[in-house]
DNA sequence: GCAGTTGTGTGATGGCGGTCACTTCGCCGC
DNA sequence: GCGGCGAAGTGACCGCCATCACACAACTGC
């Protein structure tokens, strides 16, 4: 399981080191969305990318059967799309915006003219694909290996390494609105049994819910049905 | 579903453009590997990358139960352990000699200064990086949305994209010894069920093994089998 | 407040697919 | 050839989890 401290302000997820990110955006085309609005789909064509400068979006993927599977929820700081930034493919998975955002896009060409000038971007491109690498990685292995319970305990976590807030003796809230058909479909299960689990862990106080917020009561057991 | 285009030749999976990777392993350790002899597993520690000059290797994930996850297999001319060598973090999978094989590791700091003189070096572990990501999203879409066959014709599919050699009419032979316990290990799912899919698609005459070669017989209808 | 809408809780049911227990095949060495 | 052994085939069973069908809460806009 990938560790990461979570901290408060920008840079939530994988992001770019500050001062390379704002001179590679300044001039990049400001975008906004609203709640709901697609940033764009699986296989469109594009190739630019984009970062968040505020508000929150999802990456997913649906299936034909208009199910969907939530790879990651994303909030200021951190850059979508590079994928067909950098190999010009279509896009290999969906952006939405869970509520009105704001975005700044960069394209392809902007991006490899700024690496002309500075080719350290490519270092930070580098750190930053290999930091999705793990996670994906550790998304798979929670799909191979983990039942139920172990799923929804490692999307919990993931969660609170990306938007948890630290309140004390190792409790810890998911400050998003995030409701269960989300961590159901970031978990791959269905709704139902994300519902059955999370109650169950609310009985043995292992989660609790605070005006709408869930937070981790106990890190450490989670954690530990995490466990392969 | 990624499409590549089976070449014969070295560079079967994703590898380096060429004239960089030699230049690159010039005075690279070279590592010898008989048959099921570990590289290395999943957390251990480890900076440095192989590239892989001769043999077949596995890249898998092992549960604590013990079942294991296949996450590819790689053949000469492509790059294993290059995330550790990039982030200095533990190894995120194990890497495993399924014959007798020969590699040349790259240690992070000869990677670093290499990199000092030729930075293009990081445009092409960007795209490499990129593809690799493309290809554990498709898994994590198969691992998502198909049911057994669909995960089946997935696996069988990329390892014709890897190893498959086509001999007219559509008819593609994968040339490597790959038992049905290595397909299921791919397609996580369990061995017994590999069997009975492979039969029933042997009587239909989508598949066929040819003296231990498994054999695509109808790629299209498989690639049919594979849509989400 | 009230109705509409969206999110959540919980039982009943059924099926996909994993597991177990074999048998059968094919290949290698002697 | 003949054991031996690992890989492959196949049936029977059964458990996990998706699905269906609701009741119920919680949160909107009037």
């Amino acid at each position: 399981m990938l560790k990461k401290t979570a901290r408060p302000g920008p840079s939530l997820f994988s992001g770019l080191p500050g001062h390379l990110a704002t001179d590679l955006f300044t001039g990049a085309k400001p975008v906004r969305l609203k709640s709901d609005e697609v940033l764009f789909l699986a296989s469109d064509p594009g190739d630019g990318c984009y970062r968040i400068d505020d508000g929150l979006l999802k990456v997913s993927m649906m299936s034909r059967a208009g199910t969907e599977r939530i790879l990651a929820f994303v909030g200021p700081g951190s850059i979508v799309g590079e994928l067909s930034m950098i190999d010009g493919l279509p896009r290999s998975a969906a952006v939405v915006a869970v509520r009105d955002s704001a975005l700044s896009f960069l394209s392809r060409s902007a991006f490899e003219s700024f690496a002309q000038r500075r080719p350290e971007i490519y270092k930070s491109l580098v750190t930053l694909l290999a930091t999705r690498l793990r996670e994906t990685d550790t998304v798979i292995a929670a799909g191979s290996f983990l039942p139920l319970k172990g799923r929804v305990a490692s999307t919990l976590l993931e969660l609170a390494d990306h938007f948890g807030q630290d309140v004390g003796s190792g409790r810890v809230v998911i400050r998003q609105k995030i409701g269960q058909s989300d961590i159901a479909a970031m978990a791959g299960i269905a709704r139902e049994n994300v519902s059955r689990i999370l109650n169950d862990w609310k009985r043995r106080k292992l989660v609790s819910r605070l005006s709408g917020y869930y937070c981790l009561e106990n890190k450490a057991q989670l954690e530990h049905e995490a466990e392969v």
